[in-house]
RNA sequence: GCUCGGGUGGUGGAAUAGGUAGACACGCAGGACUUAAAAUCCUGUGGGCAGAAAUGUCCGUACGGGUUCGAUUCCCGUCCCGAGCACCA
């Protein structure tokens, strides 16, 4: 019979959905389970092969730990706002909700193809009101509450009042902007307007002034993670920055807990590195100079890692924007400075960082002194200092920081070497090692031992203190578009209000265009009447990572419309066990909701302080693109081998009529009209094409659908053949070349079961070579999912059916366990097989333990024994053998290094080198 | 520039608490079945040398050193590729 995977396939998905096999319901008898995938934006060009790689690997694990005996929430849903739909909105006038319900459709039949076992009763969209409901919900929420630092903890802003009224902020320790300081009395006196602009300045969501990148050509601005080489991610356009008043969530203030509990997660390194570079934690001092303008004296506040350099301190930067440079520029240099300031200013970011090289500075006309040595230090503006960072103001250690060093050369500024045998003449010496010279009390340290002494120091004189400072900025949450959540917040005499709780969600208004107004504002103010009673609505909405930041929390309880999840829901279910996607997120997705996250935790909210136990990163499947050489001039192709004997120009031929490196010479012909009357020069009777490896994307050429690979092969094939191609955390190229061993091998696994006449499985009993065979399996497969080594483990059923063939092998005493075990990987298969083996239920269910933990002798051991009393050698017993048997035939004595109950060893193979194999 | 990965046959990749490198698969070559093709099955397949053959032997995990009885694996240096961050003081 026939493996006739199509109507297999078909058969068993339709019995999944209509049989809900794989829903979920929370049960305290079985251990809980939950396998995440990052959900994807539906796109408008559906999936490509590259796409399932990391769901077919949740789905596999899924499958195993349901075998297992674990309660297993495995869901799928659609991350749904997002800019593609807008912009296509705004070229085409198709509302984005039509184009993104299309667009999930197509997603869900494609993905239904590939035989995921996805509780489909669970779905979310972060685009439909009664998901957004939440994310507004979780955005009023932060707005009601500011970070109390000494606690380390989200608190309610009425609490802040109360401090306030009793107290002034002087004794608040708080994440917050720019406040001064106040008394209970001062407090008192202000207006409701002056109030709620101090306030805004502590709450975790807040509406601010700050720099922004701006992109115009989106007509938006962007948060951090969305720019890339000053060119915006999606779209790839300038972005510039600018100072606007926008909504941000106070992320900074747990920038801490955000680095410290990353040690606790597994995570791969690299990942976690990312996060850790992000967050960017540098530990020094903020440092008082004295400074002075010609008349006035200040104290400037600047901020250093290298406490222990600053004897070697000859000038100070401030950088442009900072507030300083008003107050510390001479009137001499008042004309000097000014041009400066509008050259800085025009530089977009990506001419900054094109010009990074390049040194550009101006003298203010101030000095200050140093605290040590009581030099008189110039103060220059320089735009490689930034604003943003530490105070906006440095103390400039030339001969130890490289970017120092280029500007005293370029200005001809001194530098003054403090590490002994150091050789300034002509880079820098950053390192932080060596002991130091030149630097009075410091002198004779090591650099790691003069770093906390003039922290000491430096405490002790009063003129500074040790200081944590973070890269890590808040987020900036406010969009300027149209396809996003809406901002729960309308302006009450031009005081930012919440909305209430019971007008939750604030729907998404209808426009009669998605382009901003012709005033510049967003997209939102062409909608009738959005205001709230009398009062204007906030007309931008949120950005992407908004819907994305608590979907996780959302999969437990979706459809509760009492809370985002119900107390009882997240205490079974409480976080992701394993959570697989790509790195792209690393800095984006992943920060936000470890954010969102432990803000709810603080509010009680959620039981579990971080969301993502484990995370697997799937390598990235780029494209294999196929080349054809036409002759110049002519309509001739010219097969890979003898292109060299030809003028040729590589032309891309679409990967689907190609097949292993074999051009369907017909199929191009009828590809493009342009090639209709092709002709070809052949290499032994072949057409052969040349490839390369390159991003997936229709303009190659090679995009391969799995829509296709499933009529061909089948969906199991798909499964197994991703996972064959390599590690499921490298990046690789897709390439279909090797898909028919794997296909090969569901078919000859299929035959296994079937004679001339039909099904036939014998019930005799298992002989020790197939147990032997069967016991190798199950250890090796286990073994691999748990370690998350597909590749292997695909390998390991392949060697299996081999020798099982070998052996004649069709008793179902050793095919039975195999069913379910490669259930994970080739469900439908399974499935079918296990029917027909009277079994009534899913195989997704089956006895594990009946059937395979009962095997799980341990069928090989690798044994070291002391020899000598020196050297180890390795002994492998090939044999299905307990450890304590084991211990018995080779214990070996260790003065004579002879075996003790040798007498059971069959064979010992010694081979050159001295390496003993030891065969029982 | 800094950080983190990684360099193994014609190809994808196995094997690292150090122990017979190249599992498995693709491709290729030869063979069986077939009028033929497809499908299926069998044999061979890192390189050099010797041999009619079984086989023997030397060289081989980017390159150069080191530790070790023994290194793809550990250490030092060099080169190359990929990813991330990038004036963060």
């Amino acid at each position: 019979m026939e493996y006739n995977f199509s109507e297999i396939e078909r058969e068993w998905q339709s019995r999944w959905a209509n049989e809900q096999t794989f829903k979920v319901e929370e049960d305290s008898s079985k251990p809980k389970f939950y396998v995440l995938d990052m959900f994807p934006y539906p796109s408008g060009a559906g999936l490509h092969v590259g796409h399932p790689l990391g769901y077919i690997a949740s789905d596999i694990y899924s499958r195993y730990k349901r075998l297992k005996g674990f309660n297993v929430l495995h869901p799928m849903g659609y991350d749904a706002f997002g800019l593609p739909a807008e912009q296509y909105a705004i070229q085409t006038g198709q509302h984005p909700a039509k184009t993104t319900e299309k667009n999930i459709a197509r997603y869900r039949e494609q993905l239904d193809r590939i035989g995921f076992s996805f509780d489909w009763s669970r779905e979310v969209r972060t685009c439909e009101p009664d998901y957004y409901k939440w994310t507004q919900w979780a955005f009023l929420e932060m707005f009601g509450h500011w970070y109390d630092n000494s606690e380390q903890k989200a608190k309610k802003i009425e609490l802040l009042e109360e401090i306030f009224a009793s107290e002034g902020n002087a004794k608040v320790n708080a994440a917050c902007g720019d406040a001064e300081t106040f008394s209970a009395e001062q407090w008192k006196g202000m207006s409701e307007s002056e109030k709620s602009s101090v306030l805004m300045a502590y709450r975790i969501a807040y509406l601010g002034e700050t720099s922004v990148n701006w992109c115009a050509a989106l007509g938006t601005v962007l948060a951090n993670d969305e720019v890339k080489e000053g060119l915006s991610v999606r779209g790839g356009h300038p972005v510039e920055q600018r100072k606007m008043k926008q909504w941000q969530l106070r992320v900074s203030a747990y920038a801490q807990r955000l680095l410290g509990d990353l040690d606790d997660l597994s995570w791969s390194d690299s990942l976690k590195e990312m996060q850790r570079n992000w967050i960017g934690r540098s530990q020094g001092a903020e440092m008082l100079f004295k400074v002075f303008n010609g008349s006035e004296e200040f104290e400037l506040e600047i901020f250093t890692t290298r406490a222990d350099t600053i004897f070697g301190a000859t000038f100070m930067v401030l950088a442009p924007e900072s507030e300083w440079v008003a107050k510390l520029t001479s009137p001499e240099q008042k004309e000097a400075v000014e041009e400066y300031l509008t050259y800085a200013k025009k530089k977009t970011e990506r001419e900054r960082m094109a010009e990074t090289k390049k040194v550009t500075g101006v003298f203010s006309g101030s000095y200050a002194i140093n605290p040590f040595t009581g030099e008189k230090l110039p103060v220059w503006i320089a735009e490689y200092v930034l604003a943003g960072y530490g105070t906006g103001a440095i103390m400039a250690v030339p001969a130890h920081d490289s970017r120092d060093y280029a500007f005293a050369t370029h200005f001809n500024l001194p530098i003054i070497p403090l590490i002994e045998g150091c050789d300034v003449s002509s880079e820098s010496f950053d390192a932080k090692e060596g002991v130091m010279c030149n630097s009075g009390f410091l002198n004779g340290m090591t650099v790691k031992e003069a770093i906390p002494a003039a922290i000491e120091e430096v405490e002790k004189r009063g003129i500074g203190r040790r200081k944590v400072n973070f890269r890590l900025r808040d987020a900036i949450f406010s969009r300027q578009r149209y396809w996003g959540e809406p901002f729960p917040i309308y302006y009450k005499d031009g005081i930012a209000t919440p909305l209430p709780v019971e007008n939750l969600p604030l729907e998404l208004p209808d426009v009669d265009k998605f382009l901003p107004t012709e005033s510049g504002e967003p997209p939102l103010a062409r909608a009738e009447n959005w205001n709230f009673g009398e009062w204007p609505l906030e007309k931008s909405t949120m950005p992407g990572f908004a819907g994305s930041s608590a979907y996780y929390l959302r999969y437990m309880d979706p459809h509760n419309n009492r809370g985002l999840v119900s107390k009882e829901a997240n205490e079974y279910w409480r976080d992701v066990d394993l959570y697989i996607g790509g790195t792209e997120h690393a800095t984006g997705h992943l920060i936000y909701s470890r954010f969102w996250n432990k803000f709810l935790y603080d509010m009680g909210y959620v039981c579990e302080k971080e969301p993502f136990k484990k995370l697997i990163n799937q390598g990235m499947i780029q494209g294999r693109s196929n080349f054809v050489y036409r002759v110049k001039g002519t309509n001739t192709f010219v097969s890979l081998g003898l292109k060299d004997k030809y003028d040729t120009t590589e032309i891309h031929a679409d990967v689907n009529i190609v097949s292993n490196d074999r051009l369907d010479t017909e199929a191009f012909k009828n590809w493009m009209p342009e090639y209709k009357d092709a002709e070809f020069i052949l290499e032994n009777g072949e057409y052969i094409c040349g490839w390369a490896v390159e991003k997936m994307s229709k303009s190659m050429f090679n995009v391969v659908n799995p829509d296709t690979i499933c009529d061909k092969y089948g969906a199991d094939t798909l499964r197994m053949y991703e996972m064959f191609l390599g590690p499921l955390e490298q990046s690789k190229p897709w390439d279909t070349n090797g898909i028919d061993g794997v296909h090969r091998f569901l078919k000859k696994f299929w035959r296994m079961f079937f004679n001339k006449e039909g099904f036939a499985v014998s019930a005799d009993s298992a002989n020790a070579a197939e147990l032997k065979v069967l016991h190798k399996l199950i250890k090796k497969v286990q073994e691999d999912i748990e370690n998350f080594s597909f590749n292997t483990s695909v390998s390991a059923f392949m060697i299996a059916v081999n020798e099982l063939n070998d052996l004649n092998c069709s008793k179902r005493e050793i095919l039975e366990p195999m069913v379910i075990l490669i259930s994970s990987f080739a469900p439908h298969i399974a499935e079918e097989l296990w029917s027909k083996l009277g079994h009534k239920n899913s195989v997704s269910f089956a006895s594990f333990p009946e059937y395979i933990e009962k095997h799980t002798i341990e069928s090989s051991v690798e044994y070291p024994v002391s020899f000598n009393g020196k050297m180890r050698f390795k002994i492998t017993l090939e044999a299905s053998l307990s450890p304590a048997e084991v211990e018995a035939i080779i214990r070996a004595d260790e003065n004579t290094g002879k075996f003790l109950g040798g007498s059971t060893i069959k064979k010992v193979i010694v081979v050159p080198k001295k390496i003993i194999n030891i065969v029982c």
